[in-house]
DNA sequence: AATGAATGAGAATTCATTCAT
DNA sequence: AATGAATGAATTCTCATTCAT
């Protein structure tokens, strides 16, 4: 990336070629998600990103590539923070687990970021090895990241021994279908969620259904 | 659909006329459901369904009115069973959820009409009036069908009180992002996912986590 | 080919489907001839066909099949006519020779085939591997062709020897010039050549220069 | 053209400045004869004479304007030595005929010069006023160089009489078609010819063909 | 003079839809 | 009812041309 002491010397039209780029994949990212790849008009992308048609191929080759810059750009980054988060945590596991979910929720799932899975879930029939990509990339250290958690609880002996590849999908996938309703039926005003109510439902269902007999907490 | 009855009566050819719709609904869903529906093409719905182009518009007046009818179509009818079930049903309620489950499973989860709800998150955007009359028909339907369970199983203070509509929510989104996985990732080859062991799983946290303080089954 | 039979007992619009790629690898082919291949608008190519753009693709992938299979579709075929004569001519091969340029006049040189050669002097750069199989299935036939007329006169010492592989492209490239010339500058009614007069003077020139010392004709 | 006691009189860079347009015509012929106009693309020109897309527009109104420069630029001046050796030659009008030929291939043929006459029966259709003006300035006056050469030989009773315009034609036809090869076919290595053993026998038939009765060299 | 980012008209290509048979 | 040839509007993509710096 530009430094912004590089960026203040340039003139202001070659400034805006260093943000071109972002701001393109921030109108594709928007439309890919709302309306699907193929109903993506690039005029539209072009004309949300506030330039013309013309412009977007001096920057993404053609439409395929704009989808996938637009997958591996949003792409969530290795999570370090809750990596971290993971090594030094030195409570109970459901509050790590809280943690987590709260952190991806407001890291993550809020965000435009959330767009991606959507965007994964309805394009990777037709795009396999973005989808594979995705699937390493993401998919698979997600999963990891949470496993260590359950397994972490475990070896604690605060949660029950579970099946630990299960129980991560078992857990990702309402916080997926959460944002998937967020960016599918919700936008057309049906049936709205309350993302901190679903979470704390799921947190703690979650808690109570890790939970080692014998320790029940009210 | 026409019964097996008048069925019988009629010359073979008759009968692939009455069939024709379906045949044609069946290619759609297959296509809409793996591609989207932008991206799927009539050419092709109508060559699956081993017809001609032209014969699509016998039976439906344009593409949008044939996803629409696919949707009408494999829109899950009302569950008189599970309805009945719930009515009648006489063990711990944490069964009955069970069994719900694994009955929606058979009769939905693992069959094609389980492509409908990818399709509705993929394309409700696209369609706002087809995904509010699949809210209404199906959606509700089936939230309030898992809400009579769980109020039946606080009533009989075999759950502990929680917020009903929001665990009906987090026990809906692992189901259906099951399916979402199978119609996606998985049709990649893409980290298959057994669906039986995610749903005892499933089952399995969703039945400690309701249990009631006090009432510890191993 | 369909015989007139079969054509016969088709209906009107499908026998149209018949004659469609002929008619428009026809326009395609004066188009391309005349503009060169870039230049060449597929609207225009449908329209002088009498069809709509879109009709062209149901015949022609793109713009390069089709270009592929203009020059397919005129490439001279195997020229038995002229392969027989030289078999069976019994008279001096310098007659002979005048006899196989007139043939190609009649044949190739005054017609639309003639357009062939036009464009691939112009566009085998762009399209190698059809300039590779027209130069194998064209340019070698039609040398090897000229050279057997060369030998023949040579071996019956009606000719002197001459280097037979130079001598065939000294004939030829006069009578290429020739359709390329009204390929080219006298579509703009520059400076009309009579090519009968043009061949005579050829053939004049290439009889005597052909002629063994010693024969001398008036 | 610049001087070179002017160009040795100024910096350097001052001297590339002046030196631009002849770079980009040069860049532009290549491409031109490479590709054809259409094909052509300006970002190439301009990238291979070393420039930006924009600088070719301080010196070329635009791409047509470029290419009337090509051709202009490129059209072979009077010819003077010719016309000079014309007038001053002493021998026989064969060896004449043979220098000029040779003289041509030397300065012209073998040259860049070449393409000018690929490019215009390439896109005489598409400029015909280019055309009229390449034939007015080269082609008329070639032929009125050739056709003097053999009226000399005519008059020296070293020729036969002959139709002189079709005589010149018949001349002037293999020395472009050799450089259309060169620029067509042969880029693609196909056939390659000799050059020389080609004028060679060019130059022995004709020699041949317009020899009087009766002055037979060996 | 030189640059190269931006533009938008224009061409290729696709595909839902129509309609004569 | 069925066909499939034909259509043309819509979309992607290209590239000559402009213009602020």
């Amino acid at each position: 990336m530009t430094s912004l002491v590089e960026a203040r010397n340039k003139p202001r039209w070659e400034r805006r070629k260093d943000a071109r780029p972002q701001e393109l994949l921030e109108a594709a990212l928007d439309l890919f998600v709302e309306r699907g790849y193929a109903a993506t008009r690039l005029d539209e992308v072009a004309a949300r990103a506030g330039v013309s048609k013309g412009t977007l191929y001096l920057y993404f080759e053609n439409k395929e590539e704009l989808f996938k810059a637009v997958v591996r750009a949003n792409m969530v980054p290795p999570l370090a923070d809750a990596e971290e988060l993971i090594n030094t945590f030195e409570g109970h596991s459901s509050e790590l687990l809280r943690q987590c979910i709260d952190g991806w929720w407001q890291c993550i799932g809020a965000t435009k970021l959330s767009g991606i899975s959507k965007l994964m879930m309805a394009e990777s029939g037709n795009f396999p090895d973005v989808a594979r990509f995705y699937h390493e990339e993401v998919v698979s250290r997600g999963g990891a990241l949470l496993a260590r958690i359950i397994e972490r609880g475990v070896a604690l002996d605060e949660f029950r021994p579970v099946d630990t590849t299960m129980a991560t999908r078992v857990i990702i996938a309402p916080m997926l279908m959460l944002t998937m309703w967020r960016h599918s039926l919700h936008a057309c005003h049906l049936d709205p969620i309350d993302p901190d109510a679903f979470l704390d439902c799921l947190v703690d269902l979650l808690t109570r259904g890790f939970e080692t007999p014998g320790s029940r907490s009210t």
